[in-house]
DNA sequence: TATGAATGAGTCTTCATTCAT
DNA sequence: GATGAATGAAGACTCATTCAT
């Protein structure tokens, strides 16, 4: 996703060339910034030596500092309805598919550090920039948890799950999420094993999930 | 936790009063205005008009803008060791012993937006402020990862739960987890029956963890 | 007028005087500054330097270059309406109370440099301070006017004076304000015989250029 | 004197007449800018936007924004040299002369808004732009007055006029630069009848305002 | 000739920090 | 201790000018 920005390979670009590449090397070394250091603590001037211009370039491609953070977030985004919507096709049991789907968020989210980041923008300065979290509601969050009581619904019809989580999809993937978290927080100090953790999450989620057993809870 | 800081209760305070509580006002209305706009976007003039005060007499306590910072998440941080550690009398079976400990996170972490407020200075200023971040594993994180493995341990010794997740112990927490991390983000507008969903994490999490349940997932 | 700004007669200021003192320096400064380059090309560094400050110390007491812009204009204004006051009260005829007017008026328009200098800066900058062209009119030049009709009035009801000219009392003024923008233009380059200039106006005025005519002026 | 530029009449330049226009199309728009700017506040793009071009093309044109504007000045400026000629050639009396020549400067600099806008443009940027003072002063202003002393000389020689204003012939003019210059302030608020003035104008000079003396005007 | 991407010096403005009172 | 005037370094943004195409 993130596109490698420097790769002076082909080196000889023509101005043409040039100009198409610009915004997505600046929205890439503006991404790498502002996880880097917030907002506000990224200097414009930051960024264009990261893409190996000058102040001014930025600047003709976007307006302020607030539009190309906008810009960066937008761009550095991917949109989970279609992780959903590739899920989607799959035959299996209700638990089967769940198991798939979070298979897919674990290598969307976990294994790639730019969602990670993205999350941790968001975070950081949603209260600043509302458009950007409306935007992540609509497009990841959403449908992400659209999907799960789809399925959930879908498993409890089936007599294969049970229907008490219906009101609370946000359990299903709750150990991802945290798992994201704690990676934002801890970097590499985190020392976990993240197969295990994957499919500890699965095995916890079924058996609580699966019709039949009753907690004592 | 949060001293009430302007209470002019008594309203005559001595001089000396006065002084003594300055700090504590100052790192209320620091920790305040720090949660609103992040560490960088943060005037000290507006900390010090949140007080009542000049910005002068905010160096008077604090050398540095981030020597306040880290003075504030401080004085903002409770240690989960004590919570862990209130909970560690009762007796009961370890199941048990894990939904007391899970009520006491609910009211600590979910109820208390001041600790939501926190996780999110952590997260986001967390790479600049290493101390911080370092600080709270140490006193927040950590001994809580550590008294749960210590009650599933218990659990699995007495045959009640399963010894399958003693390495991951995040799971056990992760739907508390999710639940603060969404209410950072979203605020206000997150509308969730709160009440319910405690009970479907502990349900679901028993569900899981009681031995003697084999998940076909 | 203008005051006499770093007068080190005593040197020893206090800083409350000093602080008093500060936006009646910016001010003077700013309005010297402002004339030599007009609004857009005066650094507000510049005007900082001329009072011997810092760039900072402009912005403590004036928000913006704009907002001090318009202020200086204010404060290096006075009010017309004072002169055509202070001339009232005198009796005499209307020609001779024209006549003590416009004398009034030489030694404020054309021997002050600061008039002449307001009158150059909103000309030159009126079109984007509307708001100092609007406040001049009402201060400046609409009492001015109205007292020229006034006195015409009052000679005309006397038959002193030819009524023919109530409607453009701007005549009344036209060679004194000729003569301060051909000031403004020239500068030092005008060799003009001043007082020659004010006694032909008057005369000219009062008896036209007609020969066989005789002035009693 | 204002060339219309975009007229697509023709609509079908070549290249080569299209070439040829350009410099004008550039002046002519630079003027309109410059007027409604001043120098400093007008950027190149405005000037080329206005044209339909480039930037880069005005600087094919033109060196430096400072030579535009010289060049600008100079463009639009008309000779009063032409028009103190044009009406050297009649014959009559020396009021009748006098009349006829500001009946000329009346349509010209009263009526033509490019003149006005010259004269503020002198005004404004006069003191960083030496050479377009001198030049004006030696093209527009010194004929003029030249023209008029002659004038004044022709009727006191025949005994028509006084010679008390040789030393003065600004008076002569003096209304209609204040007129000009009112209306440059105050633009379209002021609300004057014209006509009007210009009789009064030529009235008072010629006969006074006192009363008892019967202009012949 | 015309373009417009890129430059970089320049300018306004902010704000942590100092220090005389 | 408290103040707040002053500092000056830093940062967002602008714009005249250049130059490869």
């Amino acid at each position: 996703m993130f596109k490698l920005c420097h790769s002076k390979a082909g080196k000889k670009l023509t101005r043409a060339e040039q100009k198409e590449l610009r915004p997505a090397q600046i929205l890439d070394a503006a991404f790498t910034e502002f996880v880097k250091n917030g907002y506000a603590a990224t200097r414009v001037e930051d960024i264009a030596k990261h893409v190996g211009v000058t102040k001014g370039t930025i600047y003709v491609y976007f307006e302020t500092k607030e539009i190309l953070f906008e810009a960066t977030i937008r761009h550095a985004s991917t949109s989970f309805a279609d992780i959903v919507k590739s899920e989607d096709t799959r035959t299996g049991t209700a638990s089967e598919k769940i198991r798939s789907l979070l298979g897919a968020l674990y290598d969307h989210l976990d294994e790639d550090r730019q969602n990670r980041e993205i999350l941790k923008l968001i975070i950081a300065e949603g209260q600043k920039f509302p458009d950007i979290v409306a935007r992540h509601e609509q497009c990841v969050f959403q449908p992400l948890i659209d999907r799960i009581i789809e399925l959930i619904k879908e498993g409890a019809a089936a007599g294969e799950l049970k229907s008490d989580y219906i009101a609370f999809p946000e359990l299903v993937i709750a150990p991802l999420m945290t798992l994201t978290v704690l990676r934002i927080i801890f970097e590499e100090a985190m020392d976990i094993d993240i197969k295990g953790y994957r499919a500890a999450h699965l095995d916890l989620l079924l058996n609580g999930l699966l019709a039949g057993k009753t907690g004592e809870g």
